[in-house]
DNA sequence: GCTTGCTATGCAACTCGTTGCATAGCAGGA
DNA sequence: TCCTGCTATGCAACGAGTTGCATAGCAAGC
């Protein structure tokens, strides 16, 4: 759906080859959307075709050739009209709340190991705060002087900051909420 | 990938039509995982040939005959071997965090545009909080006494109760951030 | 010398998800 | 009477996203 404004956005930001491109789809993009390689590769030449984007071929000595992607008139005025336009519903897909309520029609050994699971999950998450709050030490010292660019990153960042909080607290509920269920097997698991 | 796994959890929950799980899907289940009627009843069809599920045809005065599914011993072990295996790392998607970051590269009035989507998107959102929150008093009156099969689903709706809480937090931050970046206009649109 | 891993791009095949449309009877309101 | 909307299911076409694989040179470590 957006990915191709995803793409304009973080161009306009700054001009990049696919491949750093992709690589910030495991970053910083990658916290509101996420791409692989193959799908970025294959946008960017549509949106080239459509007279999104030009491209400078940029020779590297020792690596290939890479295409340095800039965003033309045509494609901001087509970003400008997709911002002014609504925004869609969101599409949920959270597997975990599916596996929490699977867990009813599972015995106590797989309650156990969901429990494990939920934990594990959850180091996932307390690492991915970690990284934004260091993200944000770093690229948002100073909150009182700076531009709408950095404005506008750092609400998104804590955006991501505030979900991955709201995160750990209700990990920390399901995991009380497991082990109530069967008090004896997660005493054995948890002494 | 597991809308199969969402179905299972759901027949296993109350056997039902493609129909009414498809409106489970506008409701309880669409909490987190969301389908349209055409794909259940296209994974229903799968689900069927695997000898996950079974159909029982029950004609109905008046209306087309509908079809009752229930999970058989088959369907319920590949749930069970699915619950224990790893959660995947969730595939987020948010436009609005894109349209967030974009507004960088457009003016002050569309900024104000964006303003009143953010404002409409915040008031769906709020909504929806009040929904869960009637839906909680309802389905879970008492905390104490009850099955496990309630307390899993009460701590999945507290999920959703505690992620739109945060949303709504956090759009009160992106609107007082998108305002501050244009003190002229949003005066104008909010005297 | 060999393996692993990084930069850099891409094809092909597949599955998943969306959109538009179709059928068909009945109920309720303007 | 006509239109809208609900129950109930489904086809067909398309677009989005995933997975596996391929190329190719260089650097670093064992």
């Amino acid at each position: 759906m957006s990915l191709e404004h995803a793409i304009l956005v973080s161009l306009l930001e700054q001009p990049a080859s696919g491949y750093e491109l992709a690589r910030r789809f495991d970053r910083s993009i990658g916290r509101f959307w996420t791409a692989t390689h193959q799908q970025i590769y294959r946008v960017l030449k549509r949106m080239e075709s459509d007279d999104w984007l030009t491209a400078e071929e940029v020779g590297q000595e020792g690596l290939p050739d890479k295409k340095i992607w800039s965003v033309t008139p045509t494609g901001r005025s087509a970003l400008v009209a997709w911002l002014r336009a609504p925004v869609q519903p969101e599409a949920v897909r959270h597997e975990l709340a599916v596996k929490i309520r699977g867990a009813a029609f599972d015995d106590a050994a797989g309650r156990a190991a969901l429990v494990a699971e939920v934990e594990r999950y959850r180091a996932d998450h307390a690492a991915t705060l970690a990284g934004y709050l260091a993200g944000e030490r770093r690229d948002f010292p100073d909150p009182a002087a700076r531009d709408a660019r950095a404005a506008l990153q750092h609400v998104v960042l804590r955006g991501g900051i505030a979900y991955e909080r709201m995160v750990l607290a209700w990990l920390d509920d399901v995991l009380d909420t497991l082990r109530d269920l069967d008090p004896a097997t997660s005493r054995k698991a948890n002494p």
